[in-house]
DNA sequence: CCAAAAGTGTTCCGTCTACACCCATGG
DNA sequence: CCATGGGTGTAGACGGAACACTTTTGG
């Protein structure tokens, strides 16, 4: 048997979060868990994880990338299950509250997560690490905001991800030397009085010359 | 059915290279092959894995590394098989020869690898990836080398594992800071007239400060 | 007019890079 | 005595970190 489980990220209040929910069949009813399922015979397991992502969220063409594969023999207190790990990368304005509901899905900030079912911990644990990682060197924070968004938002979610302040000036800088990150003439005033100008991230542009670095 | 393959590193000749051998069973009978093995009922991914290695060199206590899972439906020509994929660092030094003329294996240059079996060749790219990356900043070359080794061989290594000339007086400084990596009284006159120090990697004092950039 | 967030450059310091010569030894 | 690989320091360039004030506008 071999299930998918996933890390679903989330950016909101300037926090990192993660969905989680209260797991629905025995073993271990009632418990936090990730939300999983299991790899049909006529489906990748990239496919199955995708599949999981969309009967939750309704969402599809998500970001999703392997963190591993847990397969110590006990680790479900079931029956013998092999299970890998993905975490995605979802605009949390996208996800239909009525689905959130009906599922009974919560986001919990990634530095208080609770208990959680089996291994799950330690998938969260080591998808956080690995995401860390991966934002500082590839364009992959966006994906966790909206379209357009402005700089202070994208500068409190690498905050987030990061754990620890960043200095406003030095990071405005890094972003204007990826020209990808494209100001646009639209302003989002609903943060300040002032408004603050919006930004797009401009795939095909970073595509010809992707070097990324916060 | 899940099954693991190994990606088997050393380092000879001043060549990181990859341990291969021709399939044994149909489908694919005499392809070029990574090892691999299915996984036991009762015995964790984790040490399927181990065992693996185990059967074909017979080492033990060998550092092993999730590369991925990779579980495309129809990846494997015979049956459904999802395979989870794992690098190891060995010392050749160590490798009984007669278990490698047992098996037909070969170590060939990672630069010249052949077409091999299934997906086989897409794990060894990850792997190298993803060992490039680790090999910059975690202490883990020195599985590659003997207990004893001369600062040439290391700088070799890394040479050979990044690809790319290092400047000699820039490595050793690195090294100097370094105080885990110890100088012994021996000297290594193999391969100099003049003979080279030989250095050992002391992992406690590595671990009381574990920094390590190259 | 003031509170609250947006926006903007320069200096300093530490790190990385480039670079060339002497040493020890076996044959 | 010479060929071969071992071993050593410095200066300049570059990139990252620290740092404070002005702007805009809704209420």
């Amino acid at each position: 048997m071999v299930s998918v489980d996933c890390i679903i990220f989330g950016f909101d209040q300037n926090k990192l979060k993660v969905l989680i929910g209260r797991r629905q069949m025995d073993p271990g009813r009632g418990e936090w868990s990730l939300y999983g399922g299991f790899v049909g015979a006529d489906e990748s397991v990239n496919d199955a994880a995708a599949r999981t992502l969309y009967e939750l969220t309704g969402m599809r063409h998500v970001y999703m990338q392997q963190v591993g594969t847990f397969g110590d023999v006990n680790r479900d207190p079931g029956e013998r299950v092999i299970s890998v790990a993905y975490y995605a990368l979802i605009n949390v304005g996208d996800y239909d509250e009525r689905l959130m509901h009906e599922y009974g899905a919560e986001w919990v900030d990634v530095s208080f997560i609770p208990l959680l079912y089996s291994d799950h911990n330690t998938m969260v644990q080591k998808a956080i690490e690995i995401m860390r990682q991966k934002i500082r060197t590839k364009p992959i924070g966006f994906r966790l905001l909206p379209p357009l968004f402005t700089l202070t938002q994208l500068q409190h979610l690498h905050e987030a991800v990061q754990g620890g302040e960043i200095d406003k000036r030095n990071f405005r800088k890094r972003i204007k030397e990826m020209g990808y990150i494209e100001k646009t003439e639209l302003v989002d005033k609903t943060h300040s009085r002032r408004g603050a100008a919006l930004y797009r991230f401009n795939k095909k542009a970073y595509n010809e010359d992707p070097n990324f670095k916060l």
